[in-house]
DNA sequence: TTAATATTGCTTCATAATGAAGCAATAAAA
DNA sequence: TTTTATTGCTTCATTATGAAGCAATATTAA
């Protein structure tokens, strides 16, 4: 089915059980091939670049819907989610609806709330929806033209995942059960935007006391095999509470 | 004119200005008397406390209502403002409109979208409104029973606060342009909940090269009069980019 | 089979930051 | 004038950080 017809055809339903004015846009985050990576769909047609996002049903909260709405995408269950910023902008919807009559339901103003989420990028499956003819992974440095203010989204999504990274469990939610040090320091180096010291970063982390340290190496790369840790979840936790880097 | 007829009124008009399902509560900090203090008020008639909060207009986006509605309520403009979390539960209205019509506007469900405003005491001017017969700062170890879910909107404000102490401007924002090394760490100490050592807190508040040392001191209290200090806000500014105590 | 190579695990040394304690100066009160 | 509590600022011991490097090692090349 086209483009139009779908839209009209949801807009119609739309009103009775959604809330109205609102949605919600997900940043989700994944690593893999030493790159962070985000996952973004193209809407059929238009032909435009958007983040995963839906509309709240009156019986959900913003959790759930985010829930719903990535579980339709990803097939997967309880992902990490943090809320960051409501965008409420007056022209942030761009043109898109212009054609289409008042009442559609896409057409009104819209809020967004946007959260971002941090999954295994080997637990997910992508899942199409029928307005989009694309799902994918692409690397933060490469991403496409967005439409709307899904720029600005991804954008706060990222400067939020680093102002966090002590006081969240981003590591434990990005990277497989079992990782390497230069992969941890990896992915630090990617949401800091700036590269750190190898030494002084396993110091630091081995201080931290939250990795167990396991009796395998990582076979099968050139050179020396480095050692695989898993995170230590509660002490990991707890020392969260406190923030990893404690400034007072 | 009474509580019931008021609300009434106003419902009326709403449903063609407000953003429906959407409001606006704002956790309001003041610093006086080395106390942190928060702006409630008591609705009429029904007798409950609330944080000052409103609805959102059709042609405003969420900054704009929150500055008007605060503008309202303490006549100060250009009011440090900072979002951090919408509340969407279901339940979260508790009864308090229960026996009115379900056509009015305040009985259906709202999402709050909670900012904390940070306030110099002193420069503001409490405000009545039509629906409350109190408005006054409340120390928030002495914080009355709210409404709703309005405890949570301010513990997590709180909590926020606390997180952002490095990375926000909230001494600039919370107290006098002047001020003491003393005021400054009390200041500290009760957004963090714990006591810092002085001769440490002296020695680092003085190492971040954000406050310039006035030519005056505060004369008048009890023993030795302590030097007054400013901002530099341009040093500040900067230094805040980074993180007061950058973690990496 | 052996040597070369890049990476990793972990340590060392110099420097900086922190925690704890205290001394002298001072403004008001006794 | 003396007492008092507070403030400005320093000292010393401890801990954290930045920069650098050495030995071990798994693969690849010779």
């Amino acid at each position: 089915m086209e483009f139009n017809k779908i839209i009209e055809e949801k807009s119609a339903k739309a009103w009775d059980i959604y809330i109205p004015n609102l949605s919600v846009d997900c940043v989700v985050f994944g690593f893999h091939d030493v790159t962070l990576k985000v996952l973004v769909t193209r809407l059929k047609d238009i032909d435009l670049w958007a983040l995963p996002g839906g509309y709240v049903l009156k019986t959900e909260n913003l959790m759930e819907a985010a829930n719903r709405i990535l579980f339709n995408r990803t097939g997967a269950e309880n992902i990490y989610l943090q809320e960051f910023k409501v965008f409420s902008d007056l022209n942030r919807s761009g043109g898109v609806f212009d054609e289409f009559p008042d009442t559609l339901w896409n057409k009104q103003r819209f809020l967004s709330v946007g959260f971002y989420a941090l999954v295994d990028f080997h637990q997910v499956n992508l899942v199409m929806d029928d307005i989009s003819d694309a799902c994918e992974w692409k690397s933060i440095d490469e991403l496409p033209h967005f439409m709307m203010d899904h720029r600005s989204i991804f954008d706060k999504a990222l400067i939020t995942l680093r102002k966090q990274l002590n006081d969240k469990p981003i590591g434990y939610n990005l990277l497989p059960e079992k990782f390497t040090m230069p992969e941890l320091q990896k992915l630090y180096e990617i949401i800091l935007a700036k590269k750190l010291n190898r030494g002084n970063f396993y110091r630091k982390m081995l201080r931290y006391d939250i990795l167990i340290k396991l009796d395998e190496s990582r076979k099968g790369g050139a050179h020396k095999a480095p050692d695989l840790y898993q995170f230590d979840i509660e002490k990991y936790e707890k020392a969260l509470k406190e923030g990893l880097n404690n400034g007072w």
